[in-house]
DNA sequence: GTTGAGCGTT
């Protein structure tokens, strides 16, 4: 596990807190831990996971016993290429309060590290002279984990109200939707119609004899379905 | 087999 035999969160008190981001899926507290004690005092490394999947979220927390050997590390590991990918470690914060944390302690020795990550800005531009680091955020993309953090962080802060959209009473209106969706089938192979070639039409005769409608419209279910308005062309009413 | 730009568990 990433704890160290602890159930909860250690003494955070004693401790000083590291964000390490930037680390490889694969990469587990302990691949962390030797590198981060090798600088100091490692009380704890703990590597969040997804709910669902298990898997790394790609960063992980490592405590310190002294904020002198975190900020050490923070030196040192920071930027160090870890499992083929390069890592950030900066002092990580709880909350909003965490700028105080260990009576400020924190906050002095963090100086440096501080004003050169600690804000959070949507776009660092700059960051101390990263341009490696700021090429390869190019890749920036925001589409699963943003999705999927906020996800989790939904089951978490939601938990009180019921956050279970499909549960009951849900069949009947997707099998409605389904329903509609097949109408919209039949109306668009109706549409394509219009285009012999095109191969929604699997061939110009249908199984009905006379199919062949002087009006061309074979669509009839289509016509009698005054919702189905749209469906039957763009939406857009030219 | 996998993604990414991000702050955590009792």
């Amino acid at each position: 596990m990433s704890h160290f035999g602890r159930s909860g969160p250690p003494d955070i008190r004693d401790t000083f807190s590291l964000l390490v981001l930037n680390i490889t899926f694969r990469t587990t507290a302990d691949d962390l831990f030797p590198l981060f004690d090798k600088y100091g005092k490692v009380v704890d490394v703990f590597i969040p996971r997804d709910r669902r999947t298990g898997e790394s979220r790609g960063f992980a927390f490592v405590r310190y016993k002294y904020g002198e050997e975190a900020q050490k590390a923070v030196d040192r590991l920071d930027g160090r290429v870890v499992d083929g990918r390069e890592i950030m470690v900066q002092f990580a914060k709880y909350g909003p309060n965490a700028e105080r944390i260990q009576n400020g302690r924190i906050v002095e020795s963090t100086s440096k590290a501080k004003s050169r990550s600690r804000s959070r800005s949507p776009r660092p531009r700059y960051r101390d002279g990263y341009k490696d680091r700021d090429r390869d955020r190019d890749y920036r993309r925001r589409s699963r984990s943003r999705s999927r953090d906020r996800y989790d962080r939904d089951g978490y802060r939601g938990r009180d109200r019921d956050y279970h959209p499909r549960s009951v009473s849900y069949s009947p209106d997707r099998r409605k939707d389904r329903g509609r969706v097949h109408d919209e089938e039949r109306c668009s192979q109706s549409q394509s119609y219009g285009s012999p070639n095109s191969p929604r039409s699997p061939s110009p005769h249908r199984a009905h004899p006379r199919d062949g409608s002087p009006n061309g419209h074979i669509d009839n279910k289509c016509s009698p379905n005054s919702k189905s308005v749209s469906p039957c062309n763009e939406p857009a009413d030219s």
